[in-house]
DNA sequence: AGTTTTTCAGCACGACTGTGTTATAAAACG
DNA sequence: CGTTTTATAACACAGTCGTGCTGAAAAACT
């Protein structure tokens, strides 16, 4: 046969032949053959890879929040706490177009998660990518706090829940209103909201 | 034939069928004849109703809306501005389980909107409802600052953003990990980042 | 050179899809 | 009581769905 391929990269490629589609068409025009032909192969071909539909979104979904862990897992900690914890905002948040694709496709992926009665794939996964957010968020305001930069009195846990909820906020509104919320305006909302946490006079 | 109908009030009663079925398998399932089913009825008598599934979707995607507004215009003004804000975000923010499968069904359409390049009826329709709600947190954040109890300094543009994403992303948490995020903490990090807005020293 | 393994296309099956069209029954109206 | 209107079911049609199975071609291995 053909030469020896590489599964995981071949698994790759069908996913975001997968992402294209949920993106131009919705989650209902994600079937097998229609996956198929936007990456170029037979119907037969994919169902090599993914025996089956379920494992084929699942997957789908798992490259979406590996992608974006890779990038956040990427980021040389250098500089001081504040440029620091802005970088990782931005590598979080959309602000380009194809991270803003990424996020439609996440969107339809949370949507279609949230219809998994009890203990879906999807819904597993949806919890654990949502807990790995929360967590960055959780250590971000902490080194912040342990540089001393942050005001008194503050209820730290609240504001990491905060901080989470306003992450996932901002990305929505910028797929949603790309125009009015563009990448400047939302780093500066970001940057305002890490303002109001520090120290007023420095 | 039967007895006459309300042709409103039964396009309601599909419509909320459709949104059973969606929460229960996704909007992958919403065929007319599954709704049909589900609603109890044959799929011509779904037919006759709504043309074709297009239509179908997008009025079932406006009904969403439309409830939420009428409960938000049922509200009455009374009290002091604090506590009129707090009962105006209490009736945006899904607080009960059915309002928290409201926006399970949102998001759902949210997801199919971003799916329709240009201008589909589900995408306009998403822009509506994105500004009506920015414009009930402008509302909200004006009055207060009409009251006087808003902090000086305040960019009042950028709170508006900042208290929508919030509002947004607060409803995502709370439709994602209801267990984490109950009614309580809802109302408890709402009231923070009000608090946070307010003069500290009344 | 022959054999095995890997990769892919193709077909078949039964179920389901959206959308027409038609038939029928019941209510409303004359 | 007869006629018209409204509401619903039922069926037909062409297409698509997921999935299983088969066969063939090409690389790898012996």
């Amino acid at each position: 046969m053909p030469k020896i391929v590489d599964h995981d990269t071949r698994r790759e490629e069908i996913a975001e032949a997968l992402w294209r589609v949920v993106r131009r068409d919705g989650i209902r025009a994600a079937s097998v053959r229609t996956i198929a032909a936007e990456a170029g192969w037979s119907a037969g071909a994919v169902r090599y890879y993914f025996p089956d539909q379920d494992g084929l979104l699942s997957f789908a979904m798992d490259l979406v929040s590996r992608r974006v862990t890779d990038r956040v897992s990427a980021i040389e900690p250098k500089g001081s706490v504040e440029t620091i914890v802005l970088r990782y905002l931005d590598e979080v948040l959309p602000l380009d177009a194809e991270r803003r694709a990424e996020f439609d496709v996440w969107l339809a992926f949370m949507a279609q998660a949230r219809a998994e009665s009890g203990a879906g794939a999807l819904q597993e996964h949806l919890g654990k990518v949502h807990n790995e957010l929360r967590q960055l968020c959780e250590s971000l305001l902490h080194s912040l706090a342990d540089a001393g930069v942050l005001r008194d009195g503050l209820d730290l846990r609240r504001e990491v829940e905060l901080l989470h909820a306003l992450l996932d906020g901002l990305a929505l509104h910028a797929a949603i209103q790309p125009d009015r919320t563009t990448p400047t305006r939302l780093r500066q909302l970001m940057r305002r909201h890490l303002e109001s946490l520090m120290a007023e006079n420095p």
